[in-house]
DNA sequence: CAATGTAAAGGACATTTGTCCCATGCTTCA
DNA sequence: TGAAGCATGGGACAAATGTCCTTTACATTG
């Protein structure tokens, strides 16, 4: 539920203390809003510490959470060719730590050195097939289900993160995830 | 609604007829399983010509439509680096055509081929750039506007593709879609 | 040619989820 | 410190969607 990057997170580190390249530190307080869906952006975050939500909203202001983002994992990467707009919003949850560079020095990192380049595939990849199946389950299973799942791979994630924000993640409705919880504490006992 | 890639699709075309690396033509019929999911595969395809379905099926037998990928569309990309078993299952829906190379190929190229490296990283993202909107767009709009989308972005798409799988790329059962589909004929008339 | 299988359409009912409220407790801030 | 704002929790009802089943038409095949 809350991504990680833990071999991205040791290159970026490595090539930012090496100071052969444009990189620097960046921090934001919790609820800031770096950046905002369908504007355009010219640098690449990478997350040292701390969490961030990646979301995208509709016209009617509902929200639906696309991913957690805990160390390691970058997000504006996805506009570095075209220059497009972003598609999601990114809000820290938690105050963060970032190293953030230009979209020319990201670039530049990938075209010179493979094995930045190789990681930053790997995550790509890695964001797509992590999606896949998330999307698929909360389809096809109850909200219970996808609770109990939630749980077992993040256990404290009902005191973590805000309520309304799990909603958005499971793509229901805070009155519905309410109904759900309260079932698994009266069949499990113990949610 | 039917994904094509026609930048890649003219780059492999020029790779394969240059010889210069092993691609080799490799073409199904209709309703060929090219992909079974969770399974290991040592090759990646992209498509030449015709259209494939690429789904997740659940433990109920519920498919899950991911993706249609057309021309320039690839699959089994996203195994080639850890050599991980697939997520999708890869199903023809009409003949098709495809070049296909080894994951010791695709990784040659990506490593010396630094335009095709380019159009990768291009359709890693690409791909993660589309699904983001669609599964959100999917939750927070009722059926009925989904299908007037698909028919905007795909006029033909109810007689080209069968109607399990529409509903299963929308997430929704067959019976729900005929009732959607019947509602549209009966208000905006001439879907 | 009969037989089987499969896609499509839709009726009837059950279930799930959303919408619209209201109430409570806690935080923030002028 | 009082007021406003916000997160949480849940009742009552409405709407959307799924489940199960039946029918029809058409294609495929032994």
């Amino acid at each position: 539920m809350i991504r990680t990057n833990p071999e991205l997170a040791a290159y970026i580190h490595k090539l930012w203390s090496s100071r052969d390249y444009s990189i620097q530190e960046m921090d934001f307080n919790a609820k800031t809003i770096i950046f905002e869906q369908d504007k355009r952006y010219g640098k690449v975050y990478v997350i040292r510490e701390g969490m961030a939500k990646c979301y995208i909203s509709d016209e009617n202001g509902k929200d639906f959470i696309q991913e957690f983002l805990g160390p390691g994992m970058e997000f504006g990467e996805l506009e570095v060719f075209d220059n497009l707009t972003t598609i999601c919003s990114v809000e820290a949850i938690q105050n963060l730590k970032t190293f953030t560079m230009s979209h020319q020095t990201y670039q530049q990192l990938l075209a010179t050195d493979s094995q930045f380049n190789t990681l930053v595939i790997k995550a790509l990849a890695n964001k797509i097939r992590y999606k896949a199946p998330r999307h698929s389950y909360q389809h096809s299973y109850p909200i219970e289900d996808n609770l109990l799942r939630l749980k077992k791979q993040f256990p404290e994630f009902t005191e973590v993160i805000p309520k309304k924000d799990i909603a958005n993640y499971i793509g229901i409705t805070p009155r519905s995830l309410n109904r759900a919880l309260r079932e698994l504490k009266d069949k499990h006992n113990g949610f």
